[in-house]
DNA sequence: GAAGCTCCATACAGTAGTGTATGGAGGCAT
DNA sequence: ATGCCTCCATACACTACTGTATGGAGCTTC
């Protein structure tokens, strides 16, 4: 994100790349050695900005952290829409993304506990989003919370599927995931 | 599971190890070295009962796949019930499993598409068991495709969760889940 | 009771990565 | 233009694993 106004790399380049090999490859994928090779330098260049593998794995973590607080949830709030319908617009949102970051993070997170930590607070932050379109809705709050769950649930789900349904296939379990929630 | 009578090892030893250590730390974990020192043993055993570490990844696969063909599904369908109290009896046993092992092949899967292959035929199994579950219980065949996805988007969804409800609050869920699938 | 077979230990070479130590090239200020 | 500071290359030691080669202990079978 960050880049020198030179050609010489600085930290956010090193995050960066490291995203996108978790993205690829999980967090065994995030390897000092290959990172290097993959930006072109060595790992000289690393251990001059990074401490050691694990000061990047902190600083990825929190770089995904504060990508989520500004993150969907917030660009759905933004769209000035009736709470159905946004919350429409947030599962079409969710459902569109590859999902292949947010794996590769809850599967470090079984290994790891600060990244539990991290993933249950943005977890929180999502289901009460939901809940609370689902009261504005009209949904009484009982009823409102379990659905903000199973509809996470589902959501969280769709990443995990092997054959993930496109296009047409996903919106229209989309649509009657949105009818039930509103039902 | 299957064990010699003597006290030597045999394949379904270091399988069921394999399985174990999948679950707790991934495919990452399921390497040689560390197995042979959970069994009580050295690498020599290991390379007696397979070539290489890839066939007991093979082999690990193939385990589990016979597993699900016998699975919760078939055992869900041993009960006897009505269709509706069958679903919920398969929603029940499937968000109180663990879901480590499930997870774990799916993140691997990210990387092998062989893997990708026997995980997407039991997800269509499941999937069609609960679309079925569904027509059975008066849902119309339209809907009750998109409700299953839906379902069984809900069921993985469950074991992403960092934080999973247990006990009564998962029972909440699930039957708000079951209502809204049925109605 | 000797041969053969099963199972495992040991030792070795090779690979892929981490972290450290050091030095050097090039920009920048004074 | 000298010296510092930033950034990176190089070389080294170390760890953790894979796979191979070989030998040996202990049943088994005849």
């Amino acid at each position: 994100m960050v880049t020198n106004r030179t050609d010489s790399l600085g930290p956010g380049d090193w995050i960066a790349a490291a995203l996108a090999a978790m993205a690829d490859g999980g967090i065994q994928a995030v390897r000092v050695d290959p990172l290097a090779r993959a930006l072109g330098v060595t790992r000289g260049s690393f251990y001059w900005h990074f401490r050691d593998r694990q000061a990047l794995l902190d600083a990825l973590l929190d770089a995904w952290g504060e990508q989520q607080t500004e993150g969907v949830v917030a660009r759905a709030g933004a769209l000035g829409l009736a709470p159905a319908q946004t919350l429409r617009a947030l599962l079409g949102f969710c459902f569109e993304d590859d999902g292949r970051l947010e794996k590769a993070l809850r599967s470090w997170a079984t290994q790891d506990a600060g990244v539990a930590d991290a993933i249950a607070a943005v977890d929180q932050r999502r289901v009460d989003y939901l809940a609370a379109l689902l009261r504005a809705s009209g949904i009484p709050g009982s009823k409102a919370d379990a659905r903000a769950r199973v509809a996470y649930r589902a959501w969280l789900g769709d990443y995990a599927l092997v054959d993930r349904p496109q296009g047409q296939a996903v919106a229209e379990d989309i649509d009657e995931l949105h009818a039930l929630l509103l039902a």
